[in-house]
DNA sequence: TTAAGTGCAAATATTTTGCTGTCAC
DNA sequence: GTGACAGCAAAATATTTGCACTTAA
């Protein structure tokens, strides 16, 4: 398999398809401005790019997609600490979770595996009895070059 | 010492003195109502219950205070998922962080501390050169009593 | 005394809902 | 053909802001 099954263009259009989900001309539009952003995006954001590819989308319609693709377990929804307002920011759901860090001072996100957060998973499934279907690890602080600033 | 530090009746009220603040009735009111908060509330929550002790409050006096307490960091801010709604709940900062789980079926909320996050996030200091200064670990899921009903 | 804080009203931001018409299957 | 979906308008929810009045220090 050439590309983790997360990352497979299409793959969220696959998915929703093999659920009996209908296919529609908005929906695709969606789907990919949500499989090839490089960033987080909020739903505006999502809106605006979406508009690009098909000026014929309304923002309800960005709302009841992303609604479905939670409900669905193909995205993640992040609030990245709130850094800018109450929005709420998009990816698809990776393949191993990961930390968010937010830097209160530059705003900049990035991104962290660690094997000591798959434990503390595993450790919470068995101590705590708890199925764990979504998690949201954030953190605020100070980065690197804002720490020596 | 009988208490721990931030358990200590009217800790919130000396922290923000001692930073120089004016402690005015509204004040004193609405951190009392956070210090002896059993569980997470929310914004209206803790107005409804301030206004109880002191019919004189006003909604927007309780935002600001939070938004007070929250700078100075006395109080983290949780989502619990957004379990009901896309309100914000709030807890005394606590002497050492937790991760929260939040029941999709249920929404029971419960709290659980760890070393392995607390190892975590040494690592993400160390590896990743990021100061921490507040961390927001949320799980939702399915707890004990909802996996096997 | 006076700068910080409060209340009220209004604004803003984000998301959701009701309903009618449209389109994927 | 029909039930799921989209668009539009309006509502709901949560929070913030401007400004005149009040009060803690």
């Amino acid at each position: 398999m050439p590309f983790p099954e997360t990352e497979v263009p299409g793959h969220l259009q696959a998915e929703l398809m093999s659920r009996g989900l209908r296919m529609t001309r908005q929906r695709r539009t969606i789907l990919s401005v949500v499989e090839t952003a490089k960033t987080h995006l909020d739903a505006s954001q999502i809106l605006r790019k979406a508009r690009k590819l098909d000026a014929r989308i309304d923002r309800v319609t960005v709302y009841r997609t992303l609604g479905l693709l939670k409900r669905h377990g193909l995205i993640d929804e992040l609030d990245l600490m709130h850094l800018q307002g109450e929005k709420h920011y998009y990816e698809r759901r990776p393949q191993r979770d990961h930390v968010h860090m937010a830097c209160l001072r530059c705003g900049k996100i990035t991104e962290f595996e660690s094997d000591l957060f798959d434990r503390l998973k595993g450790q919470i499934e068995r101590d705590c009895h708890f199925h764990i279907a979504v998690t949201r690890l954030e953190v605020g602080g100070y980065c690197k070059g804002c720490r020596s600033a």
